[in-house]
DNA sequence: TAAGTGAATTAATAATCATTCATTAGAAGC
DNA sequence: GCTTCTAATGAATGATTATTAATTCACTTA
């Protein structure tokens, strides 16, 4: 039962190593089933090895939902960077990166979830989710306003669908957490280009021409 | 530092006053963060009640849960029920029902998103939710079938703008969640009336002419 | 009013877990 | 090879907390 001794390794290295560890945990186990034993488990590595890279589980699971957070952003951002210039364009990659297989899998949605549950309780979540959801809205109110042009833009109607579609994405995830079998990761996508489709028919044409 | 002995009370009537205490202590701690005795003193009772009343806290949370999906379920239906048959008055009573304050209440968002979070890794808490959500859809996809008419009925654009409605509130239940600042229950409810309006103009004549 | 019923209390128990720190040992420099 | 530095270990600690069960007592009823 003596475990073998794990090699050497820099902070950097062991910190990104229990992060990865503390997202699969918090999957299987949730935030009030997560144990230090079971992350350290998990990584392979002792019972104290948390407290010597990080100082404290409240500290880890923070640093954890910043990582989130962080892949997130510069996922979307990187899509929209590599987007074209055109308004409908722009849109349809902002809903496409919010369903793609790097932001939309199971562990990733289980631990946004996880940390949105306890967010009531505990300030610096809200505050680390708060900056993401700004950012996205931003992002979002402004892509909406390009593809309604000049007079809408900026209006009550613009930001609130702008704010729609943002929400819509939270409540898809929702689905694909809830009842994966039912709701893939494409059909979430689809409901969403759907409602695009149905929202602005001129610049997202139906592919079958009903009507 | 001696506590008052409680009067006696029926079963049914400590089962709800405790359940009462449970939802305002998982708004105030997390699930995480719960404890028996944060429960019991929130009572205004000793200690042991909960393990006598329930025989658990494991099924505490259950029963808060199940109590939380219930009421939930008979305010949506009530509303329902006294709507009138127009399919555009009945969508938009299931709109505002989502948004009304006895369903749209800083408690009730914190304490459903408590469990959405623990959802993953606890089967029970997902299938009280999913059972929620199945009757929610259902209800969803008729009203906007009706509303599109005889040729749309049942088709999947159907499917997916009802789904989109559902997915929707969740979304703008989790804005006021993490932004009560910004995001009041009105504010909510008008971005969905907002949204049902760019949908189905016909059918949600805009207030003001503006086109 | 005197049992009797069972709701409520509370102290004790046992288990869980985050955190600490003395010790071990891998790697780098000489 | 020897020394030094510091990552890694894991047993020990102490705090927290769900659960139990013996006891108390509020209310009912005969």
């Amino acid at each position: 039962m003596t475990r073998q001794r794990a090699s050497r390794a820099t902070p950097e290295v062991r910190r990104r190593q229990l992060i990865d560890a503390t997202l699969k945990c918090i999957e299987r186990s949730g935030i009030s089933g997560l144990t230090l034993a079971e992350v350290a488990a998990e990584a392979g590595l002792a019972q104290g090895i948390v407290n010597l890279h990080f100082r404290s589980k409240d500290n880890l699971l923070k640093e954890t939902l910043r990582h989130l957070a962080d892949e997130y952003e510069s996922t979307v951002a990187d899509a929209l960077a590599a987007a074209g210039p055109d308004p409908a364009e722009r849109l349809a990659t902002l809903v496409a990166a919010d369903f793609s297989p790097a932001v939309c899998n199971a562990r990733s949605l289980a631990v946004w979830f996880a940390f949105y549950g306890e967010a009531k309780s505990r300030p610096t979540y809200r505050r680390i989710c708060r900056a993401r959801d700004a950012a996205n809205d931003r992002r979002m109110r402004q892509v909406v306003g390009d593809l309604l042009g000049g007079a809408e833009q900026g209006s009550l109607r613009v930001r609130a669908i702008a704010d729609s579609l943002a929400a819509l994405t939270d409540g898809l995830w929702l689905n694909c957490l809830m009842s994966p079998g039912e709701w893939s990761r494409r059909r979430a996508r689809e409901t969403a280009f759907t409602l695009l489709r149905s929202l602005f028919p001129r610049f997202f044409p139906t592919t079958e021409s009903t009507t």
